[in-house]
DNA sequence: TGTACATCAGTGAACGCGCGTTCACTGATGTAC
DNA sequence: TGTACATCAGTGAACGCGCGTTCACTGATGTAC
């Protein structure tokens, strides 16, 4: 589409792309009306064709980050679902895969994780699609499926998943750690955590060295 | 201190105070100059006497606000040292209580547990006294200490344990869990995670029924 | 097929607010002599 | 022991900024006849 059109024809979609660019380079608080309008080339007031208000647009905009994520996890997912091996092992590497996904797009966007997380100020408008949440349970589904989740800690493993990966990436982006502790080591500990909370097997070329 | 003296003789206190009083109703966002100085009984301008400026004061009342959580652990842990028993349970117990009450400072005090971690503008003038991860190491070391924590363990233990802790903390903040989940179970449940993923021994009051 | 007109998506100027910060000042305190 | 004075901790008015939002408007679009 032209942009010099005084008819924008996808301002809507284009003030969610500015605002997850803004978000991108500077978190929640990038999220401004003015700054939105401009990037999609647009007067201030045009934003209210398509938008009660700012609150609404930036938990349209939170809700994108989201599914973001959630792509990533993803693609993760599915490129090792190419990989050939044992079917139960394929499974277990796809929780890890989808774990990792999760804390390494918190490191590459933390700005972008931040507000996906954030406290908005309006619903969004409908549920995240995809959703986080909902891959993670497919993947510990496709686990007990496969054997290889015991349906007792069926109920408790998104929880116990949930918490420890959305927990370091937290960590990890605000740099609560003390220096001693790199990224790379921290991701694989807790991932490696979490399949011991869930007595789940660990792939063999994850079992960490010296450790009973 | 009377209040109505023109030298106010305890400001930079007050001010902590204010913020956090503020930050306990209205989370980062409510941390703003003009209303601590008021709530100080003093003018916008007389806070320059005590802070450089306002990045400056937000970052020591989320320091502030850390301290506090430190201190809700410590006082938790305190509670189970005087209760009888095996002294290697006992140190498991107090390991179970830090973490119970770090979440629980999370969900009785949100908008505080919000404003511990939050991205300051500033860098707090010096070190958390208490600090939240000092008294997680001195929980793991007691374990170790009493051979409740195998030391090959004893590396990755304080990221796993945090990671789990401050992320359901976050997560029951945020609700971001699915209402099928009740916050009780939601807080046992992540903490025998850790345990299971620590190998650490379940205290009998805390097996959870039906799980192998 | 052309024309009138309702509808829709923009403009642009302005508003009001509340924020952190500044500046010249003044009242209180305490110390030297 | 009283007094002069330097120092310090406040005042209060004002500034500038940038935010979301409003309002009367106008240009473009598409449909009815």
């Amino acid at each position: 589409m032209p942009a010099d059109r005084y008819h924008h024809g996808n301002l809507h979609t284009a003030l969610l792309e500015a605002g997850l660019n803004a978000a991108r380079a500077g978190g929640p608080a990038a999220l401004q009306l003015r700054d939105l309008a401009a990037a999609s080339g647009v007067s201030p007031s045009a934003v209210y064709r398509h938008f009660p208000d700012m609150a609404h647009l930036s938990a349209e905009v939170s809700r994108s980050a989201r599914e973001a994520l959630a792509r990533a996890m993803l693609a993760a997912a599915a490129k090792v679902a190419e990989e050939p091996g044992d079917i139960g092992i394929g499974a277990i590497r796809r929780l890890h895969a989808i774990g990792r996904a999760y804390i390494e797009f918190a490191l590459r966007e933390p700005q972008l994780f931040d507000t996906a997380f954030m406290s908005a100020g309006a619903p969004p408008s409908c549920a995240d699609d995809p959703s986080a949440w909902d891959v993670l349970i497919g993947a510990l589904d496709d686990l007990v499926a496969n054997g290889e989740l015991h349906p007792s800690r069926r109920h408790d493993a998104p929880l116990i998943a949930w918490s420890a990966v959305h927990g370091l990436s937290g960590v990890l982006v605000r740099a609560m750690l003390p220096p001693s502790y790199q990224s790379e080591e921290a991701i694989i500990a807790t991932l490696a955590g979490v399949r011991e909370a869930l007595r789940v097997r660990h792939p063999p070329e994850l079992v960490v060295r010296g450790v009973t």
